[in-house]
DNA sequence: AACGTATTCATTGCATGCAATGCATGTCAA
DNA sequence: TTGACATGCATTGCATGCAATGAATACGTT
């Protein structure tokens, strides 16, 4: 079973232990295992055609990101209850309020390309018309890389990476915000307003705008109710 | 050689991984490894006396974390440039200004027990003592403290943990900085002010306040010139 | 002497073995 | 039936073995 080896994305690290990782974080984004459901290491290692030390370190580093949470025995996914959403969105609101002033900035100081601007109207576009067709996968996909975008515009790596935490850690959201009209109507206008304070070059028009939106974005996920319970998920452990 | 256990610190935490994670996270704060110096698993894993196994896997958590970067044979402890060391301080201003912003709002709500904020004045207090004996370990602790004190008042987990990571990575910065008369004199002021605003239940005078003084933080982080070269490092691989 | 090439060897990365742990299940008594 | 208790078993946690890798060194060639 062992020479068996498992499809690797396009993640230029090496080791299996790496790839085990991100195969993980995968299925976690894409809802393949349910909040609460128990992970074993050797049920990993078989599906993944790899060894259980590699499974180990993976999962270790799962852990301490807080994707998974300790379990009776070995881990399960982690869910997510009503105040940790609140409070990641407390934190996501400023992060990105961050990450547009700093974009502006740049743009102000004439650091970033025309081309690289450009490419966030597009990513706005690419949102709307993801939106527009219904298509959950799509639109969370869209979105995500508009806001990725923002983030890589700041030019800061480390608020990039705790970004990228954040957003890991809330991920299905946008999936289910979808079904909320009032949010699908008011994003690609909140969207614009982000970008256009950062062509502008103007920091606090852009902060203020990222911001508003991330608050929308909380209170549209707080509304939709199929959120709390969480679709699929198994017996949740007691913590 | 296996049966000799390390001395693991009060951490709850079980488990030889985590308690190597711990160490090797403790001697970084304290410099007892340079910047730049390689470490084999071998190498740590005699040290501590344990097998490499879970050196592995601590040291795949440091990877993640930034704590260590990938050298030419195993990792090297990471360094700061001035670049780094400039995006971690934005960041962490507007981390820190969030964490007392939510502070002094959870304090004009009435969910800070009088204790916490008594607590704060004697974090403060310690600050100002430790600094004034010169002692930098000493200072650079209890600044730790009074800042972790704030990150817990804020009461949200996410942004406490997130707070912790960029003070890892910053880490050794006050000891350098105690050395620059003017911000010594400077940072009980700034102290005051934070946990006035707090105390206040005033969130925008709190932020302002806590956004100011890391700001300073940096400035005078800036100014240090053993940032730059930093002592006892040893060569840095190119990337 | 300088350069290119072969060789060595330290070191990683992964798999597997083995003991420890504690949950779950079954058994027995009240 | 219900409770306590014992036992089994799934599962983890760690140590170690072995092959792959590639940096450093030694060697040979011009």
């Amino acid at each position: 079973m062992y020479t068996r080896r498992m499809a690797v994305s396009s993640d230029s690290q090496p080791g299996s232990a790496h790839a085990v990782y991100v195969a993980l974080r995968h299925r976690f984004a894409e809802g393949r295992y349910a909040p609460g459901q128990r992970l074993t290491e050797a049920t990993v290692a078989a599906d993944l055609g790899v060894s259980r030390t590699p499974v180990r370190e993976a999962i270790g580093r799962l852990l301490a990101e807080g994707l998974v949470v300790p379990a009776a025995r070995g881990v399960a996914v982690a869910a997510l209850t009503a105040a940790e959403a609140e409070h990641l969105f407390v934190l996501r609101a400023t992060l990105e309020a961050l990450a547009a002033e700093l974009a502006a900035t740049r743009q102000a100081r004439g650091q970033l390309a025309p081309a690289d601007i450009d490419a966030l109207d597009q990513a706005v576009d690419a949102v709307e018309a993801a939106v527009q067709t219904h298509d959950a996968h799509a639109s969370a996909q869209a979105n995500l890389a508009l806001h990725r975008a923002i983030g890589a515009a700041a030019g800061n790596p480390f608020l990039e990476d705790t970004l990228h935490r954040v957003w890991d850690r809330i991920a299905v959201t946008t999936v289910a915000n979808l079904d909320d009209p009032h949010w699908a109507g008011a994003i690609t206008e909140q969207h614009r307003a982000i970008v256009a304070g950062i062509r502008a070059g103007d920091p606090a028009a852009a902060g203020r705008a990222a911001k508003a939106h991330i608050e929308a974005a909380g209170r549209a996920y707080k509304r939709a109710p199929e959120n709390e319970p969480r679709a699929g998920a198994a017996k949740q452990p007691t913590r």
